[in-house]
DNA sequence: AGATGTCCCTGGAAGC
DNA sequence: TGCTTCCAGGGACATC
């Protein structure tokens, strides 16, 4: 499932080759998450600026509007000169003078989603309430404190919920507090200082090591030039439910947290 | 207001 | 073997 890395990735692998192109047609498959916001027709002409990313959505700027793309959880990218016939989980085409840009989406999670407003792309709906993006400087410990005292929730929930941080999903969430050492049904608000501020390390160094191996939690992740090969990060807890832990053997337990689910070792991760 | 539950969707795994 | 059921996930929305 693409998490924050994996958009990174996926953005950069295709962002300088789809710069200054022009959209030529719009081809749509079956209905996304949400309709696209304006009609196909619309789009064309129009040319593409940049694609920047906000959370785990990219935004493609176009010369008036831009285009959220949210990958869901099965989402994928391809962008290429020339493509095959769009297929059954081929949901929206992008055709433009350098190439077509292709959202592949089979369980369609996935949205592409058209917003009008230039001046102020951040203030929309989908946007507006992010909080700060894990890998950039708006991400600083102090305000990261001050968002956890706010919430007496389990800080693994808290996480996801996308207010304190943006883009960390269940994956990584459960990743970056095994290095923190921090039980992810303690009480967000009653965390200590010191134990806020190795967390918030922990999530910095798990999301940047992620997007340096390439998008690495999504097994059959590619980015959108097509190479494959990646999924070379080791998960220390996710996913490996009663197997040992990698630390200290301990068997790695598996809970529920809001219906999803939450992988911890209960020696490494105390309290 | 904050916290919790529900829904969307479908491929693959697990259970019978 | 073939069927049914369950599960995964992000995020908006409804309901306590």
């Amino acid at each position: 499932m693409p998490e924050l890395p994996e958009v990174e990735v996926t953005r950069r692998s295709f962002a300088a080759a789809i710069e200054n192109a022009t959209v030529q047609a719009v081809q749509l498959g079956k209905p996304l998450r949400w309709p696209l916001g304006c009609l196909p027709e619309q789009l064309l002409g129009r040319c593409v600026r940049s694609v920047g990313r906000r959370g785990k959505y990219l935004l493609l700027q176009l010369d008036q509007g831009v285009l959220l793309l949210h990958l869901g959880m099965s989402g994928s990218l391809r962008f290429a000169p020339v493509l095959p016939a769009a297929g059954v989980h081929d949901h929206f085409d992008l055709v433009t003078s350098q190439g077509i840009l292709r959202l592949h989406d089979p369980r369609r999670f996935g949205a592409v989603v058209y917003v009008d407003n230039l001046a102020a792309p951040m203030a929309h709906k989908l946007l507006g309430r992010l909080g700060p993006e894990p890998l950039g400087d708006a991400f600083e410990l102090a305000g990261f404190q001050a968002q956890l005292k706010r919430h007496q929730m389990a800080i693994k929930s808290v996480l996801l919920a996308g207010e304190a941080v943006v883009g960390v999903g269940n994956i990584y969430a459960s990743e970056a507090l095994f290095q923190a050492g921090i039980r992810p049904t303690v009480s967000a608000a009653r965390l200590s200082r010191p134990r806020v501020a190795r967390l918030h390390a922990a999530i910095v160094k798990v999301l940047d090591q992620a997007v340096t191996l390439g998008g690495s939690t999504l097994r059959d992740f590619s980015s959108a030039s097509g190479q494959a090969g990646y999924f070379q990060l080791q998960t220390m807890v996710y996913g490996r439910a009663g197997l040992p832990c990698h630390v200290c053997a301990s068997p790695v337990r598996l809970i529920k947290q809001g219906q999803r689910a939450t992988f911890y070792c209960v020696t490494c991760q105390k309290s």
